[in-house]
RNA sequence: GGUGGAGUGGCCGAGAGGCGAGGCAACGGCCUGCAAAGCCGUGUACACGGGUUCGAAUCCCGUCUCCACCUCCA
């Protein structure tokens, strides 16, 4: 069975073929480092490392570009607001960016070009385009440089939209256009932006259009025909629809591939729109686990809006938590097993179709609830193919518990740890003493005591274990 | 005005003509000294109004509500 994929741009579920057999090339366009990213910023970088794992697991060579806009407009503004040079500003944010991917287990890309090492680049682009008749030095003198739409016949394409319906805004600056809907390939410097924030051009200093850094960086490092494009939904139009016509006007097949993630929202409302600190990357997951805030972006459907709330975050944490402790149980019932090479063919089927990892999930909750059946009974091969299973499908999702980067963050040092565990077991052994004894207000005591710390204790066949309570604190949102 | 999407049980969230995805919560049972964890069982839900069909959440027509994008938003 093949892959197969939604594609933006012909609307449909397609299968995979790749431009270069048992390659994959993948090109998604990172952030503008202008802010802390929230939950539905990272909610692109999470779909887009489940479908890298989901290929390099059906056997394909990946390679991932992603970019950093670090010179863009929002930059500039909110550097100044800040009295902050603006390279600071956009560095600040570009760790903060790298923070939360690492922390949500978000693998970094093949490589993660930045707009401002790509000026050359981009220039050289222009330069055909002008020359091409599909861009035009606007001649008011600014220094703009503009891609005309109405040269470029298959304009719209991406967004099915036809540029006689499209409606300017009405803020919009029209500048040296000769179109309203003509957008920016170079933009000349003016007056009040500092000046280490432009670029000597044929047509004067300026900087770059948005949109033009991502066909010169997609084309750099992927090649004229690459095999998918992705982004959030709302990258669409303007941005992908104005790079696809600019790849395509100097020569290049681009994408095969346009994959758009749905966005995320608070309130019925774009996060961008809505949210203040709350869905901050760094803030959530102080609330959950960022295993647990993973396992709730991964569980629905990437084309599906995710309605953010706290609510649902706690309900996906608990659910998550059935499975890891499946995993943990059984581990230690088997003494571990490697994730396994073979899937079950449900969970294939799901993830071939189009990314299906609501459908996935089922089927490791399924695979869960027999194994949890089997534990009881100790070793057996039956177990620990379950347990392989299990961790397989979770190795693909990124949320295996025993594999990395989740396995060596246990929030302590190992000694402490010892230490920890061997406290707590001295006191486990004092109560298994007193229920002997049938003394059973002690026993009760001792594990009360512990559950008010957070120690949850579960009895065993093989004797009491614990384990850490998980931190959410329940007040709904 | 144009383009695209959504409305599913107490909640989250899939599916897309017929056999109740999955999870959370709730209730009952098993297990347990009691719990916890786990297991078993219990719910005929698909915005509204028509229609097609042996059969519709799924197809058609109409209506309502909400959302996204329309030139520098993931």
């Amino acid at each position: 069975m093949t892959l197969r994929l939604y594609d933006t741009a012909t609307a449909a579920v397609r299968d995979f073929v790749p431009v270069h057999p048992g390659k994959v090339g993948i090109y998604h366009c990172g952030l503008t480092v202008q802010g802390a990213p929230h939950v539905g910023h990272i909610y692109k970088e999470v779909v887009f490392d489940v479908l890298r794992r989901w290929f390099e697991r059906s056997g394909y060579e990946v390679t991932v570009i992603a970019n950093v806009t670090d010179i863009e407009d929002k930059i500039l503004a909110k550097s100044a607001e800040r009295h902050v040079p603006w390279w600071a500003h956009a560095y600040e944010f570009e760790r903060e960016l790298h923070w939360s991917y690492d922390v949500l287990g978000c693998r970094p890309p093949t490589y993660e070009p930045r707009a401002t090492g790509h000026i050359p680049e981009m220039l050289e682009m222009i330069e055909q385009l002008i020359e091409l008749g599909h861009a035009y030095v606007a001649p008011d003198g600014s220094g703009d440089v503009y891609f005309d739409v109405k040269s470029w016949p298959s304009y719209g394409e991406l967004s099915h939209q036809k540029i006689e319906d499209m409606e300017a805004a009405e803020d919009a600056d029209p500048r040296g256009k000769r179109d309203p809907r003509d957008f920016a390939l170079w933009k000349g410097h003016t007056e009040g932006t500092p000046r280490t924030a432009s670029w000597p051009a044929p047509w004067g200093r300026g900087r770059p259009g948005w949109h033009l850094e991502c066909s010169a960086m997609a084309g750099k490092y992927l090649g004229e025909e690459f095999d998918i494009h992705g982004g959030g939904l709302d990258l669409r139009f303007p941005h992908h629809e104005n790079e696809l016509a600019q790849s395509t006007a100097v020569g290049q097949k681009f994408a095969r591939f346009w994959m758009h993630n749905a966005l995320v929202t608070t309130a019925g409302e774009k996060m961008s729109k809505s949210m203040g600190n709350s869905a901050v990357v760094r803030n959530v997951v102080e609330r959950v686990r960022p295993i647990e805030l993973r396992y709730y972006l991964v569980q629905s459907h990437y084309r599906s809006v995710v309605e953010f709330s706290f609510g649902a975050l706690d309900e996906a944490a608990t659910s998550f938590q059935r499975v890891e402790g499946f995993v943990t149980r059984a581990t230690e019932v088997t003494g571990g097993v490697s994730p396994a090479a073979k899937l079950p063919a449900d969970f294939v089927a799901a993830m071939n179709d189009d990314l299906g990892t609501p459908a996935a999930i089922a089927v490791l909750h399924n695979t869960v609830r027999d194994g949890n059946k089997l534990v009881a009974d100790g070793d057996s091969p039956a177990l620990r193919e379950s347990l392989a299973a299990v961790r397989g499908m979770l190795d693909v999702l990124g949320l295996d518990p025993l594999a990395e980067p989740w396995a060596s963050r246990t929030g302590a040092t190992e000694e402490l740890s010892e230490v920890v565990d061997g406290l707590v077991k001295a006191l486990l052994e004092q109560r298994e003493a007193a229920r002997k004894r049938k003394e059973y207000a002690a026993a009760d005591e001792i594990r009360d005591r512990l559950n008010a710390l957070g120690v949850v204790v579960e009895d065993t066949a093989e004797g009491a274990r614990w384990s850490i309570a998980a931190p959410n604190n329940n007040e709904g949102s």
